[in-house]
RNA sequence: GGCGACGUGGCCAAGUGGACAAGGCAAGGCUCUGCAAAAGCCUGAUCAUCGGUUCGAUUCCGAUCGUCGCCUCCA
């Protein structure tokens, strides 16, 4: 089955051809260096992940592009607040530059943590102030822009067209008008360079031919993707709330400088929801990575619990379902460690199957479901193994090299054990289960085995 | 105020206009076990409610209720 994905600009599935086989351009939205990432942030880079994987195992040359934005976005709606980079700045005493790095490294931490592969480019906003202006003189030369007080603004009014991707109704958006105008001409215009206020120094601030300051958010991703993917390559993502803002913003850009959507495929990654609301930044609980491994969970377990939703249904996270997926994960492994080495084939059919399902939309929910069939199979332990490695260059669960943690129990413990065995051998059973209990107690247990007993820390969440 | 999405067994979550509505976790039963564990097997949902279209709808349309998201930094 050929690969069919979901466009959010035709809102169709769709058959995936590249534009320039076997080489694949994808784009990746990065985020914002001021804090850490949540677990709602990496689910989608969890979903773009799966998607590149996707796109290897079909043959294709993965070109990954993501970007770092280090500069740029402001804490307020509507262009207008502080510079979020400058606020962290204020709120921790160090450097913006200082701060960038630093949550720059959580975030590739983070990615390691999921398994998740590098892109194959990183690109910084402030690496690439010069492109940012060429592309806002372009713009501006084809006559799309305007200046006020405190910026050049885009004007979308210009663009027939404008917000066609997130089918923005722009009279309901001048009827609600919650956006505070500012001196923009439409709600939906939108900053492409920002002077720098002349009474407050900013750390980060660039000449420009309109003035000293700094570019807005939306030119970043056009510009770098551009250059390094062309002005129109195969896929652009992000989260489902860039559908709205930030993606519109880059297709007008992009029509008015290069007369492209820029990207043939746009996707978007569905938001991960707490019980009651989704997760954010400025409300909520805040939950990242290491919160997760502060509570002892493997960070493999939160990736295999994004696959199973869909990427585009939004998914409910809560520890009790979070606990399920560690318990079906350790059950995978377990019994994946126990089949051996891996044979030298893969069982067509459930390789045929399998593809089916990923080129489908990346349907992963499906992929988990074969893979529990398969496994109770009564396939050889060798096939099933090299047909879930083979699947696991899809899921990255690396299941090829894990393998059961070797626990050391105490002296005292392995004592017990023994004279239980010694009680169990003269039938005293109660003695036994004395002791059973008492190894229990102290936090081990006890499972016979036809090897013998076999002794481990009591099962905990991990 | 405007726009939109979703509502499937205890929880998470696939899926389809028509034959048994995936799978995981949990629960219950059974097998195995001196006991227990592990493992294996088995068990359950008429798909929010009410109408409509249709030979037939969980799947299409409408309404209602509920939940959530976007419109403002956000994955």
């Amino acid at each position: 089955m050929e690969l069919q994905l979901f466009d959010t600009y035709t809102r169709t599935v769709r058959p995936f051809e590249p534009l320039h086989p076997p080489e694949v351009g994808l784009y990746t939205c990065g985020p914002t260096v001021y804090d850490y990432a949540h677990i709602g942030n990496l689910r989608t880079y969890i979903f773009e992940d799966i998607l590149k994987r996707v796109l290897e195992y079909n043959g294709y040359r993965v070109r990954h592009v993501m970007n770092i934005t280090d500069v740029g976005h402001l804490t307020s709606d509507a262009d207008t607040g502080e510079d979020k980079m400058e606020k962290g700045s204020r709120r921790t005493g160090k450097t913006a530059w200082d701060i960038a790095a630093e949550y720059t490294r959580a975030f590739q931490s983070d990615l390691n943590h999921l398994n998740i592969e590098d892109p194959t480019i990183w690109c910084r906003a402030t690496d690439h102030i010069e492109e940012q202006i060429e592309a806002i003189e372009t713009i501006a030369a084809n006559g799309y822009t305007y200046r006020t007080s405190d910026g050049i603004y885009f004007d979308t009014s210009k663009l027939p067209d404008y917000g066609y991707i997130g089918r923005l109704d722009i009279e309901g958006q001048k009827a609600g008008a919650r956006v505070d105008m500012g001196e923009k001409r439409n709600p939906t215009d939108f900053a492409l360079w920002k002077f720098s206020t002349p009474d407050v120094r900013r750390q980060m601030e660039w000449d420009s031919p309109w003035g000293v300051g700094f570019p807005g958010w939306h030119i970043e991703c056009t510009a770098m993707a551009a250059k390094y993917l062309g002005e129109y390559f195969d896929i652009h993502c992000g989260g489902e709330d860039h559908i709205t803002v930030h993606h519109p913003n880059e297709i007008a850009q992009s029509e008015a400088c290069f007369n492209t959507r820029l990207a043939n495929f746009w996707m978007h990654g569905y938001f991960l929801q707490l019980d009651d609301s989704k997760m954010s930044k400025s409300s909520g609980e805040f939950l990242r990575i290491q919160t997760l491994i502060d509570k002892g969970y493997d960070p493999l377990a939160y990736r295999f619990f994004c696959l199973g939703a869909h990427y585009r249904a939004k998914l409910t996270f809560s520890w009790d379902s979070l606990d399920a997926a560690v318990t079906a994960l350790q059950r995978l492994r377990q019994a994946s460690y126990e089949w051996g080495e891996p044979g030298d084939t893969v069982d067509p059919d459930y390789q045929a199957r399998f593809l089916e399902h990923i080129n489908n939309d990346l349907n992963m929910p499906r992929v988990l479901a074969l893979v529990w069939e398969m496994v109770k199979s009564d396939l050889p332990p060798q096939i099933k193994k090299a047909t879930l490695l083979d699947f696991d260059r899809v899921m990255g669960l690396q299941l090829a090299t894990w393998q059961p943690t070797v626990e050391v129990i105490p002296d005292e413990i392995l004592v017990m054990v023994e004279q239980r065995q010694i009680a169990r051998a003269e039938k005293r059973w109660k003695d036994a289960d004395a002791l059973r209990d008492a190894v229990t107690g102290a936090g081990y247990e006890i499972e016979d085995t036809a090897q013998g007993p076999r002794v481990r820390v009591k099962a905990s969440k991990a």
